[in-house]
DNA sequence: ACTTATCATTCTAATTTTTAGAACGGAATA
DNA sequence: TATTCCGTTCTAAAAATTAGAATGATAAGT
């Protein structure tokens, strides 16, 4: 949003200062290092001044660097304050929302999405409520919600699903752990490890449970619970295999603290993430622009825990080298 | 210098909301209408609000579009701070300069020049001396001038000829001359109709007098004058005819009031404009630059002039149609 | 001392963005 | 009614940006 009104060299320099290297820019921006050293470069070209101090451990901002970066800083209030105006001038710009969604939620997308929420709209007053997806959908029959993002909302009859994506299931583990680096797990090779399952009041479990019975019914998985923090911690310690989506662990995988790989024996069937809201109900004016918002942060979430993945290039380890 | 920082999208919507259309805003900055059209849908599309009002007469800004309005003055104005600043830093913004050119550029390049020149270096001081191109070279010698900018200045062996540029000679006529639509004119077809000539202390008449001297050998032209004005003011009642460079009857050509056409049988020699400094004297240090600055801006006068000949798309008619 | 890692930078090729130019329909002008 | 000027759309071309591999230089680790 707004992209086209500060020149991407400015937002390159901007990160690169406060990086201090033009690689961990890179890193930060997805942005390969030889295009942000080149506009860097022209910069330096057009004023006739370094605005770098180039050392071997990384590039220290100038005295004419400082001034640009008063500028780029300058002119991002401005951006936002223009924006505040104009959504101003729609009448868009307040109102009170309540979105219904769940716990797995509130260390990734959420603060993404409310972030986002409130630099572009300010005054908009959001409330968060944790349920499970039933009552979700639930609390949007009902009026006490005006958007929900939950699992597995079929589109039914009275329900308007904005926007929704497949979510595979796949097993989550520390990165030193065996499964770690194989790719298409399949369910027998998990079964070989401690799992740490949710207990059935969730959606995952009674998935698995309907779609693979057998996973359960020989024994019980050595540490099942409710809480899905609890289920991550556990994966953490490398103890664990965690079955999860991915966006349950993003924050952790984004970090490099966990791993996700997807499950290949798994049927045609999968979970899916939606957005939806109840289409008889009056909402206030801007609600459409934050469910937008909402789906769209949620996918761009999606898409950067499934782009982190490609770096690492692992191996394939045949699954007969594993117990 | 320094277009790099202020996205495009925004320099178009200012010049449209100056000009009132995008088909005028487009000429003015020599950018295709579809280009311009673009970028200010594109930025309409970026907020979900119109920039401007559509008339079938033009486009009327709109509130919205006075914000984004406001942002780019301001913007502007920090970019030309943020110069000033840098080049203070650099200890280039001062400095007292004379300058050595001819009367004929003091209403085509020299207020272009000087303009940029205040705008960039607002603290740079500059004397401009009218003299002839022999008086400039002199005067370069003797100290009494920092930089010339005059035509013919040879590359002698104490002389710095920074820049230079061919400048075929023409005839300048109003576009309701006969002559106007010629293509390749020859001086046969010019000697049917009144010549105002310049008198033999100028550059011009000298070099035409050395090269086509049967020109003058039969009959003295009707109007013999030394000042370069009352050529061009002659040749803009259309009654007469005059030979200069493009670059003498700049802003009337620019401005559509006459029309230069090259001169096909004229040797390979033509007239050459130059800027030089006399290498062995202690310049300020600004002088480099401004010395730029000024060939920089006389070349792109010239583009513009010969750019400024096509859109009438002239049709060709035969000498033979012709007294 | 020697490897390893990180850094900026350069180069070439690929991609994305921007632009030009022709074509179209609508509204004003004459 | 014919003409002019307008904004907009479309396609291809041009220009700008980017990615990715390679290079050399320096710091850190062993």
């Amino acid at each position: 949003m707004l992209t086209r009104m500060i020149p991407r060299a400015l937002l390159y320099l901007d990160e690169v200062s406060r990086q201090g290297s033009i690689q961990k820019a890179s890193r930060e921006l997805r942005i390969s290092a030889s295009a942000i050293d080149r506009q860097i470069i022209l910069m330096e070209k057009d004023i006739d001044a370094l605005l770098f101090e180039r050392h071997p451990t990384g590039m220290r901002i100038t005295p004419a660097g400082e001034l640009y970066l008063d500028l780029v800083h300058r002119w991002q209030k401005d951006v936002s304050d223009l924006w505040v105006q104009i959504k101003g001038m729609q009448g868009l710009s307040v109102g009170h929302l309540k979105l219904a969604t769940m716990d797995s939620l509130v260390n990734g997308v959420l603060p993404r999405f409310l972030e986002r929420l409130a630099s572009e709209y300010p005054q908009v007053v959001v409330e968060v409520e944790i349920m499970s997806p039933d009552q979700a959908v639930e609390a949007l029959r009902s009026g006490s919600a005006d958007i929900a993002l939950a699992f597995n909302i079929e589109a039914q009859r009275d329900l308007h699903v904005i926007w929704n994506a497949k979510l595979p299931l796949g097993c989550v583990v520390s990165p030193d752990h065996d499964l770690a680096t194989v790719r298409d797990v399949s369910f027998k090779q998990i079964v070989a490890y401690p799992l740490a399952a949710q207990s059935r009041t969730l959606t995952i479990r009674r998935y698995l449970e309907s779609h693979h019975k057998w996973l359960f019914s020989d024994r019980e998985p050595p540490l099942v619970t409710n809480s899905l923090q609890l289920v991550k911690q556990m994966a953490l310690r490398g103890s664990h295999v965690a079955l999860t989506s991915e966006i349950d662990a993003a924050p952790e995988i984004l970090s490099g603290d966990l791993v996700f790989n997807p499950i290949s024996d798994i049927g045609a069937k999968s979970q899916t993430i939606c957005t939806a809201i109840y289409p008889h109900r009056v909402l206030p004016r801007i609600a459409g622009v934050v469910a937008h918002i909402l789906s769209e942060e949620t996918e761009a979430l999606l898409a950067q825990i499934r782009a982190e993945k490609m770096p690492p290039m692992l191996p394939h380890v045949p699954a007969s080298a594993l117990p």
